[in-house]
DNA sequence: TAGTGGTCTAGACCACTTG
DNA sequence: AAGTGGTCTAGACCACTAA
């Protein structure tokens, strides 16, 4: 083996991608520690700890003391999905944002998320249920559950004008959250807002937030019919 | 301010999410720079960079050189989907795993295809259609196209029982991707190999692979109605 | 117990971008 | 022009774990 001279931790990886794609390592492989692998590169070992790292991170190396790296023999490829605000996806695909809130009122949560969130039967919290509208068409429909006893400023909150996901950003920082992925045929309501057939097939998102222990907010998203998420890996 | 003394980049990851989920470093606000923070935490620069760059990564801080590192004004908090074999993701669910080849032939693959993969009209391609099980019910359908003009050997592959997805990861290896995720209808031949009524709502994901410029591989899989993907944030 | 990755340091230089 | 993050280095010690 000759040593090559790599410049950075990004060519680094390049490298170390082409090895694995190429079969000269192959899946399942050990490839050599950092320390050799920072003599045949010409570079420090922090520097190729980094690159190793970001690829093991990815899910493409499996990496354990002792043992060594080798190269991932079921490739758990990592994809990486931006979730970002409602408003801003509309608005980055060139369409103008509209609003429509359709309902708020406190009520008595479904069961799913009284257990969830740990309530007393009989506890009503915020409910808000709104449209986001792309160009004037329905783009989703948002059902929000608003904790409002660890939340309780959320009840003097105005969301005719201005949206509760945006609200919720500036006033209610959160310590972690969960996000699920599903597909669920529309019923009546949901059609009607949405101007879609009935059963038609909706792309569904579910998020919760706490701020340590103490759950925030829940949403669930319906998407338009054709809506989809997109990410490399 | 009196200084802390904080061990490592992850504890300094911590205390950083803790000032901005109490907005004692409030969003769209400056954050003192790397140098400070070293002072302040008593650690090193290096460390302090580390740990900013990773809560940059998953969206919560911005950082641009010359004016500074500051809360993220617009959480677009990023999440990290595990793309798993379809075997795996059965065989973890605590279900058998079954295997079903359904159909496998050379034929012209949907325009759609061909202007992806830049292919002459006419030109005949391996489809390779199956059913993954899980305690012998259906778990998803697997719609494959093989690109043999780049990968000749998938002809001579035998996917009665090994499926095609384990066949590929085994020879196929691939540089990049791209992955999409909707939901549909079921058509009457997906309702019927997976054993829901017709129009039912389907999570449906669409992965290409490539191996430099050369498509390798294009699949649409639809899971069983019910199915969800989940992540944390 | 020995070998590997994981982390930290102090310092240096570079790259970018704002004023 | 100057200040900030981005990266790299050489060396050190630690943490884990396979043999």
């Amino acid at each position: 083996m000759t040593s090559t001279t790599i410049k950075g931790f990004a060519a680094l990886k390049d490298e170390v991608r082409r090895r694995v794609s190429s079969r000269e390592w192959p899946p399942g492989s050990f490839i050599p520690n950092e320390t050799d692998l920072a003599l045949e590169f010409g570079c420090s070992r922090t520097t190729v700890s980094r690159a190793l790292r970001e690829l093991a991170e990815i899910g493409l190396l499996e990496r354990r003391r002792k043992a060594g790296t080798r190269v991932a023999l079921t490739p758990v490829r990592k994809a990486t999905l931006s979730i970002t605000i409602i408003r801003q996806e509309i608005e980055r695909s060139g369409k103008e944002y509209g609003y429509l809130l359709l309902d708020r009122q406190q009520t008595e949560p479904p069961v799913l998320l009284q257990k969830l969130w740990r309530l007393d039967a009989g506890v009503k919290i915020l409910n808000v249920k709104s449209l986001h509208l792309g160009n004037a068409r329905p783009f989703a429909l948002e059902d929000r559950w608003i904790n409002t006893i660890a939340l309780p400023s959320a009840l003097g909150a105005d969301f005719e004008i201005n949206n509760s996901n945006e609200w919720l950003i500036k006033n209610a920082p959160f310590s972690h959250g969960e996000i699920s992925f599903t597909s669920k045929s529309s019923t009546a309501t949901e059609s009607n807002y949405l101007d879609v057939a009935d059963g038609s097939s909706l792309f569904v998102v579910d998020r919760s937030t706490w701020m340590n222990d103490s759950p925030i907010t829940s949403v669930r998203v319906f998407y338009h019919p054709g809506y989809y998420m997109k990410t490399t890996i």
